[in-house]
This record gives C-alpha cells, structure tokens and sequence, in this order.
DNA sequence: CTGCTTGCAAAGGCTTTGCAGAACA
DNA sequence: TGTTCTGCAAAGCCTTTGCAAGCAG
C-alpha cells in the first residue's frame, strides 16, 4: 500500500494508463490514480481526499469528486452501491462481487469464479443487461440483536 | 393498486399488520401502510410523500421518513440501495433479487426459486450472514452507447 | 490565444433531528 | 396527566455546479 507510492515506474504507468482511456493526465488525476488505481481497492470519495491529503499532495474535494467521476465513466472504477450515504469506488474493474460488512463498512471482493448466479430470467423486452451486483451482506458477531 | 385503497377491510389488516410487528397504528402510519404494505411494491420515501398526499390523507415529510425507517427496522420493508441518490423500500419481505432499470428507475423482483447464487465462500471470522442482495441493471436497448 | 482544469464557495437533493404542539391512554 | 406521535423548520451529509483564475499547447 505504501510500498505503491514508493515504487519507482509507478507513476509513468498511471500516466499510460490515464492516456489509455482517453484520460488527460494532469497532476491532480495521477495523484488520484496512484491513490486508487495502483492496488484493487474500495474507497470513498472522502476516504481518496483524506488519503490524497495525507501524503501533502493537495487535491480538491471538487476535483476528487470530478475525477473520480471521469475514471467511472472511462471505466477505471466501477462504482458500488452498498450504503445509501456513499458511493465506494471499486479498482478492480474485473467480473467480481462483494462481501460487506455493515458494521466497519468494510468491503471484500469475491471472485467471479467463486460465486455463481444461476437462472436469470428473460430480461423485460428492450433492455440490455450492464452488470449484475451481489452484496453478501454481514455484521460482526458481537452485536446485539436489539434496536 | 386502487382497488387495493377500496377493499374493506384492508385498513383493518394493516393495522392488524403493524400490531403484529409491534407497531402502535396511528392514522398517519396506516395510512403509508396502506400504500406501500397492500401490495408488493418498490417506492422512494419521496414517492410514498407523494402518493399520500395524493390521496388526500396529509402526511409530513418528516413522519414519511420516520415511518419508513421504523416499518423498515421492524422488517415490514426491506430496504434497497440501487441508486446512490435515494433509498427504495420494498414491501416484498421474502427472499428475493431485483432487476433494475438504470434508464427508468424501475425495479422489478426476480424471485429466489427463479434465480441462485452458489459458491459464496466463507465469511470473515466473527460475521454473520444478514442477507444477500441479487441486483441485475439493465439499460433500454435505444441509447446512445457514448457519453 | 484558446481550450481544458482546478478549486473555492455556493447550491442541491435526500434524510435526519430538535422541539413545540397535538393526540391518545 | 404522562407518554407517544406529528409536523414544521432547520440542520446535516454527500455530491454537484458556477465561475474565475491557472495551465498547457
């Protein structure tokens, strides 16, 4: 995670792989993509400015937002809908699903090829499938069972 | 869905319902009972606020969303996180996955025997299962492929 | 120069909350 | 009369947007 940072390369391979989807390379997008880009991780909006922050390079939440965007729509990211207070910004853009635990909003990615989804029906006419999503969602043992 | 508003009885369920489930059924919670709990639906908080309102029983912005909360944590709905900007609340409480139309906003439930997911693996140490959720996005077939 | 980017601050949309008045037992 | 509930308005969060200044080619 931190050795990422250190690597020599590592930037020159963001900048390639910015160029590759069409994505001007401009500072503050290589900082972000070294935050994101450089190990599969999930991470919020507000988690890529801490981290952006905390190694003194400093991005704007504007930016943050708009670039994570852009990676989205040139599919860099994929965007996970877990917590309706946040979108989570997922690197690893191959065919996986999610274990998410709701109680320290970890997420864990599961391998498409350990999980299966059998039986989909006939889709409603006229629509195309994008994607499909499966949350395994879970809570820590140690709770209690009350509101 | 209007039959349903007209059919004797039916306020007498719900408040059978939210007794049931530990409810104290007040006039304002039988009556978003009425929308959302006659029927399998899926609607937001704010299209709940809408149809009350629409039916001339006046119910607050702030007792919509209390209420919703409290029916989903008293798992009369379930809660779905298809879009990051608003919560769905889905009165069909058995086990079921959901197709989603991005362009629409439209759901629609896949039953559990029509649809399985195999080969989860083990959960992390000291969690629990609390629920899977299946979501399969489409998109209508006429859009523009570009941004 | 001209167009793309950034960043601040303001605006927006959804949801929650504080609190006074109302309803109910 | 005490408790629960409602509803208004305000506040809170996350996210987007307007716009002026900055940067690149």
């Amino acid at each position: 995670m931190d050795q990422v940072t250190k690597t020599p390369g590592w930037q020159d391979e963001i900048v390639v792989l910015l160029r590759s989807h069409g994505i001007n390379p401009t500072t503050q997008r290589v900082t972000i993509g070294r935050i994101i880009l450089s190990a599969y991780r999930h991470l919020s909006a507000d988690q890529v400015l801490k981290a952006v922050n905390e190694d003194k390079h400093f991005v704007s939440k504007a930016t943050v937002y708009n670039t994570l965007n852009l990676f989205a729509k040139r599919k860099l990211v994929r965007e996970v809908f877990v917590d309706p207070s946040k979108v989570f910004y997922d690197s690893n853009t191959s065919p996986h699903y999610h274990i998410y635990n709701e109680d320290t909003g970890e997420l864990i990615d599961l391998e498409a090829d350990q999980l299966e989804v059998t039986g989909i029906p006939d889709l409603p006419a006229n629509t195309v499938e994008t994607g499909i999503d499966v949350i395994v969602r879970v809570h820590n043992r140690n709770r209690s069972v009350l509101n």
